[in-house]
DNA sequence: AAACACCTTCGAGTGTACTGTAAGGCAAGA
DNA sequence: TCTTGCCTTACAGTACACTCGAAGGTGTTT
């Protein structure tokens, strides 16, 4: 039984991706399209999974200028596996100092909230250590 | 004793931001700074606060129009405290949203690199619940 | 006197990742 | 036949948040 193939309509909506971003992916060396005697793409399972990888890629922090790189490397085969496993280790660090960072910024956030309340119920009262520095944020 | 007083240039070193993007937040609406006889602008620890604390909202995702809304909201006085608190809680609501997709995408990323480590020890032993769904995305 | 930091308005440029349009053409289905 | 969906190249437009430069000015410091 031969695999389904998509076209870029239908493979779209598969994906979550408009044509006009396939297309530009495919300009940009990001994914490939196989053509029928017409000419016209099509997809299958296979793509489906590599677009959610790359979905899954972009979805950490990773640019389409690092992505390029590697499916670049990729292409070049397993020598570069090392290289490709740094590069991933590297967004993930990132994207870990990112998170954390935005972590701390909504527990200021937090702060603010349940200050909030406090002065809506009339009854402020907070002794935590994290005070003295939060404090100086509320008029 | 006098409260020390800033002119723009070191105020942007204490606050990490430009004078242009100092200006321009100035313009926005988010900022105010007081002027000397001159006309030059000049900013004091309440304002090294202030930034302080629209960066923390920044830093959670925050957009600039949010904060435009705000800051406008805030000078309005403590009637709007209510719909000030219900923004952050919105805000802070989308970013946990942000970072536990985040966390999910970072996880395959991880699984990616535990991938390459085995492939390049030649011990692909793996038996996880998620393995089934993650084999996909390798070649 | 020259250098420096600041002031103004206004508009253009930057980077990222799309998103869309124009203008022309092909092939299959109702 | 007409519509729909696809194809191409090439380029303009969008959103966001800056970032910078021009061109003219003021006041303080060296």
């Amino acid at each position: 039984m031969a695999e389904k193939q998509y076209r870029i309509g239908e493979f779209a909506k598969l994906v979550g991706l408009s044509t006009y971003t396939l297309r530009y992916y495919e300009d940009q060396g990001l994914i490939l399209s196989q053509r029928d005697d017409n000419g016209v793409r099509f997809y299958t399972e296979h793509d489906i999974r590599w677009v959610g990888f790359i979905l899954h890629l972009k979805g950490t922090g990773m640019r389409l200028n690092e992505l390029k790189r590697y499916v670049k490397l990729r292409a070049e085969g397993d020598s570069t596996i090392g290289e490709r496993r740094e590069m991933l280790q590297q967004i993930k660090n990132e994207a870990e100092a990112e998170i954390s960072e935005r972590q701390m910024h909504l527990k200021v956030l937090e702060h603010k909230i349940k200050w909030y309340d406090e002065k809506q119920a009339h009854t402020i009262d907070d002794s935590e250590t994290f005070h003295d520095y939060l404090q100086r944020f509320h008029d």
